[in-house]
DNA sequence: TGTGAGGGTTACAAAATGGTAACAGATGGC
DNA sequence: GCCATCTGTTACCATTTTGTAACCCTCACA
């Protein structure tokens, strides 16, 4: 199981390091720092659950979790020992990799510089403030700023809803109906005209998307 | 068996090539360069699950895969080797039909760039705009996207009504009355003068073809 | 000349989408 | 304990998108 995800993984670009039980793993993690970890429930030695726990409690590190039953509690047990993610066995290898896609693309921002700028609009990710040339600093929310990250970063590209969703809710996973009311929140915030929008444009049926100009 | 899939696909709209070994699989594949690739796991010559992974090593076209055992491990074993979707005999022919639209949905057009030009028509696939030469930009409906899409894909070729009943609504199942509306709604919008097609083609008795000047 | 299939047009109904608003539980500071 | 903030939830509305049905015209063909 292992090797083949990693060859799935190879084949998709990413550098990959597999091992075979829960021992090896925690020994792996300490000296390969990855990026990201895909942890099967069911290892030999030490098991998955436990191990996440051990991790995250060291770590920040991105952990994508492999279950093959499917119940709710068993979701929720992962996600509470800190998993960013979790695929359900059986599953097929183009979901996993869109996964692990998905994780990294929320998990990167990390890695990202403080300060984001795009069109006349500056945002400070540490404090979580917007700055328009000129005009006083405004104060986001934690989630808003996930949201104009996502969209800044992308500037001048549609992200569809899919993609907004993964990329603020990630594993907790969000409804239309909640990225409907934080673009609300944050056009409210941001835009000068809340009721005819510049900054963040909406493309019907597809998502949304940051404009320069 | 491969014959009647064959027929069931081609009553459905595809295009198919229908071989009877794992041989002669492998061999085809590299001169046809398939969209998809259904594939029994009793193959003489050859297994399935061998020849996926042979084509899953170089190659990222989907593959579905068709089995008589219905255990987990079996579906766990075919989806590790590649596999983008399983299906377990005996099965019916619009349930396959199904599954290879959904698969098709999944992986074909997303693969496509975000801008389709064809004569003196652009296609904005981020936007669901179309542009012409100096006009300003035409909003279309994601399904009037997906319509324009595939005929400027195919520009000059005529497109049966299957085909792209299969292209737009794909699992959901459109009838001819939907597609009629769509390419009335579609002309209505693209149109110079939509009493009068010029860029959308009718093939009486056939489908549409998108006529390049 | 009648008939029916194919296709265009029109009109309307059903469903989905997106913006707005109000409210409630959770959280955390004071 | 009190208050403000953040977040999720629900409801409402307008608009757009999509599906459905009816009607018409044309053309092939008996």
């Amino acid at each position: 199981m292992a090797d083949v995800l990693a060859f799935t993984l190879r084949r998709a670009g990413f550098d990959v390091l597999a091992v075979y039980d829960g021992g090896a793993a925690a020994a792996a993690w300490q000296h390969a720092h990855p990026h990201l970890i895909i942890l099967d429930l069911n290892l030999p030695h030490l098991d998955g659950m436990g191990l996440c726990r051990i991790i995250r409690s060291q770590s920040d590190v991105p952990i994508i979790m492999l279950t093959v039953r499917s119940g709710d509690a068993d979701v929720v047990q992962g996600l509470e020992a800190g998993a960013d993610d979790y695929v359900v066995k059986p599953f097929s290898p183009s979901q996993l990799v869109a996964r692990v896609r998905a994780v990294l693309r929320r998990t990167d921002t990390a890695l990202l510089p403080v300060e984001l700028a795009a069109g006349d609009l500056r945002l400070d990710r540490a404090r979580n403030e917007v700055h328009r040339l000129g005009l006083s600093p405004v104060r986001l929310t934690p989630l808003e700023t996930r949201l104009l990250e996502m969209l800044m970063l992308h500037a001048g590209q549609t992200m569809t809803t899919d993609a907004l969703l993964n990329a603020v809710w990630a594993a907790e996973g969000g409804d239309r109906a909640m990225l409907k009311q934080l673009v609300y929140r944050l056009r409210s915030k941001i835009e000068p005209d809340p009721a005819r929008p510049t900054q963040i444009e909406t493309i019907p049926g597809i998502g949304y998307a940051f404009v320069v100009r």
